[in-house]
DNA sequence: AAGAGTTAGTTGAAGGCTCAAATATTGAGC
DNA sequence: GCTCAATATTTGAGCCTTCAACTAACTCTT
């Protein structure tokens, strides 16, 4: 746009094609999965993730600001869905012992049946939209590249 | 949940840990694509992805169905992201000749400006989160990867 | 050429996500 | 121990997306 503006470093026809198809086939994968989670159970994947990483702690619970790092969300939006989940009675929220300001949301019974109904639901939904469909090679490479990106982007996160 | 219900083919641990990785860097990249445009310009990534099917077309007009197709949008969330592009003035929408039910989106000159300004922005940004951070190979395999993908979900919407 | 079914697109309401601002608590430095 | 900055979380408004219902036009059949 000014006189000292450098020339764009475009992607090759072959970046842009690859790029291209990544973009369709991440969009159509996201709603299949959506789509499947949601129709056969009561859950939307931001839900289901969460209830997914509860379960897997000691006494399935864990800090909002824990959940929002691994899950790569917000705060905002871990507050808001975990309000959601705590008025269908899914979890609890109560104050960390430790830090007045923190918050632990814990998972209740209930919320271990719904997601003990949704797991296999979910999981069959992952194997027949991706883990089915591409080789167990590829699935690797698809991690590592993943992986590197996520690491990359949250340094940066806090970079100041 | 039933006594004929089969047991669950859960992903192996590597499995698991590869999708997760995904998941985290999938977030995290687009998190970041979307800041980067709409931190430097006035336009969302699924109005830019608009205005650039477009560019690519003589008259850089698109019927609304092709738009809703090749980006893998429903064809609700197109009507109202391009109602606000023509708000703005970026896009203008008129009758098909032959199909009296169509709608023709053709992007205006100022439409154009936008979107020049944009994209080395963009591109940047692509390349910057993804294409710069894995190798040539990688990306190849990633196209491949979620071509197939596409392909396949998009034949199951078609399936009655 | 009339009716049934399909295809194209729009609409508005409901709900989720983002953003910026607000609250409350903790920790650091003096 | 007081102040200032940082951390943890919440809040609510605004925007975007989804969903189901609707209009309109085309096409196929008979």
């Amino acid at each position: 746009m000014t006189d000292t503006a450098q020339f764009t470093d475009w992607l090759t026809h072959d970046q842009q094609q690859h790029w291209r198809c990544y973009l369709e086939g991440n969009a159509r994968l996201w709603d299949a999965l959506a789509r499947d989670l949601e129709s056969q159970t009561d859950l939307s994947l931001s839900e289901y993730e969460i209830l997914v990483r509860l379960s897997e702690r000691k006494n399935t619970a864990m800090r909002m600001s824990e959940l929002a790092d691994e899950l790569a969300q917000s705060r905002s939006r871990i507050t808001h869905t975990v309000r959601r989940l705590e008025e269908r009675g899914l979890v609890i929220r109560s104050q960390t012992p430790g830090d007045g300001r923190g918050v632990n949301c814990t998972m209740t019974p209930t919320g271990r049946d719904v997601l003990q109904q949704a797991a296999p639901i979910h999981v069959a939904s992952v194997r027949t939209r991706l883990v089915n469909v591409i080789t167990d090679e590829e699935l690797a490479v698809l991690g590592r590249m993943f992986a590197r990106l996520a690491r990359q982007d949250s340094d940066e996160d806090h970079h100041c």
